[in-house]
DNA sequence: GTCTATATCGGGATAGAC
DNA sequence: GTCTATCCCGATATAGAC
């Protein structure tokens, strides 16, 4: 491939990650895209074969790569807690790297057709799975409360993946600030502990 | 109003939220939620000025709901974990018993045009508001650790809210389990203390 | 209040020149 | 590879009869 061609290819996805995640992707328009990447719309055709093509790249390939990442995490040979440390580091990490690109994930689905919509299921279900068999293998080594690992799963999935809607790079707080504090929410939760109290109680008195 | 017409009205309504759900905004046409409600398509135009006026419609008047019935919480005399149980029992009951109007809320926020689009985040940040001032107060009471309660807040929200887009009401699990997995998810989180370890060990020992 | 008929528009996609 | 021109369809919404 030509540089020149890939470079109009990337300028077109990009405009379309763009549009998708501020209009919706039955509201953005190829007319839009077109204008934004610089060229007429008929010539993103000679890209990509339809719209729904365009979806469908930017969901998989960033879907891999969160999977990626967690196969990798998940077969190392860590602690319990220090994988469940990177699992989450991760998944934040590229949600907000990949904001635009992940919002799309996990607001068009729905907009998926055909064969398309199997596909990134069978992907977002294997994720799932990966993050269940961690917490699993933590309550058999005692390290984790016993839980339903399903719930479990989608309540960490579902806190970390809206970070993407209100994350700002150049916001007050840091990706690796967040990453530690949902990394606490979800280990800790938020109720004082006894030991915490005690601590707070003896640093009164001293 | 005549009954005749509040029903064909309430049946718009209910072919609106069903389509909306499934397709998203954009996607959904009058047609067929004209051919799910048994009318023409101009037929609705009598009842409905706009298909916006149908989405402001339902996202308005269950956001008021929501806000409503956690004002009457929070005003309450509890204690602040009983509040906080509350809360999350609040929120996951009604984003289980109308599901498909509150994944619409959770979703379609884009499609709303205007002055209505004003008109939701003001319910949502009031909502967000309440949320937060609750957990504020728990940590001035020692009740709960010091967070960011902004953070707490959107990660609360953002869990208890995804459980309409998983939730079966006839499912393996009752919403009352369903909520209590989730308070103990966000009040204590996954990982094991210390007590439980003891207690662990002593019944093993025992 | 509901209908039939239709105005009006904008969308995705294609044809074929260059 | 990119363009101009256009096809073709389906969408929201309106007009006006009954």
């Amino acid at each position: 491939m030509l540089q020149a061609s890939r470079s109009v290819r990337d300028k077109i996805l990009a405009a379309a990650v763009q549009l998708f995640a501020e209009y919706g992707y039955h509201a953005a328009t190829m007319r839009d895209m077109a204008r934004i990447a610089g060229i007429q719309a008929a010539s993103i055709y000679y890209h990509y074969s339809s719209k729904q093509a365009l979806l469908i790249e930017i969901m998989e390939s960033h879907m891999q790569q969160l999977n990626a990442n967690l196969e990798r995490i998940v077969s190392k040979p860590h602690n319990i807690r220090q994988c469940l440390y990177d699992a989450i580091s991760n998944h934040i990490r590229l949600h907000t790297t990949y904001k635009s690109e992940f919002f799309i994930i996990d607001t068009e689905i729905r907009a998926l057709e055909g064969e398309n919509l199997g596909k990134i299921l069978a992907l977002r279900d294997h994720y799932e799975y990966l993050i269940q068999r961690l917490l699993l293998k933590g309550m058999e080594q005692g390290v984790l409360r016993q839980t339903d690992a399903k719930i479990s799963s989608y309540a960490i999935i579902a806190m970390c993946t809206e970070v993407a809607q209100w994350f700002r790079s150049d916001g007050r707080l840091s990706v690796q600030q967040v990453t530690e504090m949902y990394f606490q929410m979800v280990t800790e939760g938020l109720l004082m502990t006894k030991d915490l109290v005690e601590n707070q109680e003896e640093s009164v008195r001293i």
